[in-house]
DNA sequence: TGTACATCAGTGAACGCGCGTTCACTGATGTAC
DNA sequence: TGTACATCAGTGAACGCGCGTTCACTGATGTAC
């Protein structure tokens, strides 16, 4: 066996790890975490639970894997954000889309987050306000290096990138629950208000 | 027995169910609706699991009282608000303050929303949000009433009703889980983000 | 005021059930020669 | 290529436990006269 191909045995157990990830997620959408049974995800999964010790710990670490890789997809979207060049008008627009585009692309992970950033784990509420103070902080990084922000002070800036990270994290949560076609108006709301923020930005 | 003094029995029986409200509110601290259990209930207060039945068809039932009593109280809060007649920089500096106010007051029911808002109970989640939109609503009419809405659309108004929320909600929950000692913070930069907001209102 | 009966909040025992976890096992995959 | 042994992902049965719910009950409170 090369050292980058895995041998068969290897690939059938991060499939069914996969497979055990993806059945919590599913039964996410409608509970939460410190909800979800250990035999409820290995019957969606069709193995037997004893299973479920081959791959993890206990819940707790699968849900420990979960906020991983919902928090790394999420870093994704913030970083397609900010890397754009375009002036103020343009960038809210990209952003919203971006937003819109991770919601549908990784529902799952998005509804995780939502619901466990004030969920009854206290490690996970934690490792997600965590991650999220560490988006504000680049965020601030960027918009403080624009032109816009001349004469800010650290604070400020800070405080407009928070402004920022709470904002598209809200938005994110409302096309989650947005009405099937809903998602055209609370995309549109979203975009003026990023476009009233950026007025007061300018007008500090 | 007179129509509005209760008797020794009815009393007792509403000094219970209160307890029974109380004991779950405090195990809601560290957890969520969905996974909090009737005989854990019980057992803080004291009375037999069955007694539990005198007072709630079943946990749903107490969770639909404690919505209740919730958005109640957050609904006080934003009537204490839009009460104010001041101009914008004292509403500001108040309306953080009731918000700072009602957390110390209410803690376990703020903490309660924000945890059930995006939790794994459909209705409740269907319950809160239809409420923080008739909070919009209120808001926006409020605005729409002042000078400094001349000139703009319906829509407008109400976008800008819904960022007000939304930030008021965010800034709630986010005292929350400040550090001991860390509210003043949070209050000063949830004042700056207000200012913003302002700022930007006033050169749309 | 006193008595006889009705009400009903809370009790305590019992139930069936699904849970998380353990264990010795099986048989396909991997390794050494 | 073929053979003998090692590994280990997944099995299936078993366990003790706490859960939600039911039921006949008790005894303090309330009501009628």
């Amino acid at each position: 066996m090369s050292s980058n191909t895995l041998g068969a045995r290897q690939a059938q157990k991060l499939r069914t790890r996969r497979a055990l990830l993806d059945a919590a997620l599913r039964l996410l959408e409608e509970q939460s975490l410190s909800s979800l049974g250990l035999r409820e995800v290995t019957r969606v999964v069709g193995v037997a639970p004893a299973a479920f010790y081959r791959h993890f710990r206990d819940m707790g670490d699968l849900g420990v894997a979960l906020v991983e890789e919902s928090l790394r997809s999420l870093h994704g979207m913030f970083r397609r954000i900010l890397a754009g060049q375009e002036d103020s008008e343009e960038l809210i627009d990209r952003s919203v889309e971006v937003v819109a585009e991770h919601v549908r692309a990784h529902r799952a992970h998005v509804r995780f987050l939502a619901r466990e950033r004030h969920g009854g784990v206290r490690a996970v509420r934690e490792a997600i306000a965590a991650e999220l103070e560490r988006f504000g902080d680049e965020v601030a990084e960027a918009l403080g290096a624009q032109e816009a922000s001349r004469g800010w002070s650290r604070e400020d800036v800070r405080m407009l990138a928070g402004l920022y990270v709470d904002h598209l994290v809200m938005t994110a949560s409302a096309l989650l629950e947005a009405a099937p076609g809903g998602e055209g108006r609370i995309a549109d709301t979203a975009r003026r208000q990023l476009r009233l923020i950026s007025r007061g930005r300018r007008h500090w």
